[in-house]
DNA sequence: TAGAATAACAACCTATAGGCTGTTATTATG
DNA sequence: CATAATAACAGCCTATAGGTTGTTATTCTA
């Protein structure tokens, strides 16, 4: 399932259902980061000011990948899409 | 063109690639983002570091999309990659 | 090889991310 | 409705993101 975030306010919502469907309390993901309930709260009600180290680590928690598309090259492969092209670089 | 992220340290290749790729110098990009060239280095040197908000800002002037690839149910729809569906949540 | 353009490094400052504890809503559920 | 679980808010502190200017490599090309 791919979520495109077009705004900075739509990580949140996503976050919190990715929460959810792995069947986790904000207390429950915040002890598998190591930090505390009220920390993980101020991650998921601002997840924008978060730098993408931290995201990043709650995303792999949650098993989500985090991807880049690029637009400029998005007409050429309309239906290609492979699973991962990042060894081109 | 799709670039997954397994470990922090691809994103720096990747941007440095597509700011290439869209023939702009780290001075140009920077001062499309209104900040010194020094600025932008610091933040290409280290995006692990940068918060969602500021790497979402570069890659919208990158014309890169940022998303949200959930591997729980990746099985299911193994060719049904959609446009987009953050409209479910 | 000189000069221009580009990229990187250093020192510095201010705002804020990222953490804590304590308390207060807000949902469940017996 | 009482209580437990979950989520949110407040105040506080330290580390660092995000910005500056000045300087120094590093490419590139006339």
């Amino acid at each position: 399932m791919n979520y495109t975030i077009n705004t900075l306010e739509q990580i949140k919502p996503i976050l919190i259902g990715f929460r959810k469907v792995n069947g986790l309390s904000q207390k429950a993901l915040a002890e598998k980061l190591g930090i505390s309930q009220q920390s993980y709260q101020a991650l998921e009600s601002a997840p924008q000011k978060a730098t993408i180290e931290r995201l990043f680590k709650v995303l792999s928690i949650l098993g989500v990948k985090l991807q880049l598309v690029d637009n400029n090259t998005q007409a050429t492969h309309p239906l290609s899409d492979g699973a991962n092209e990042q060894d081109e670089w």
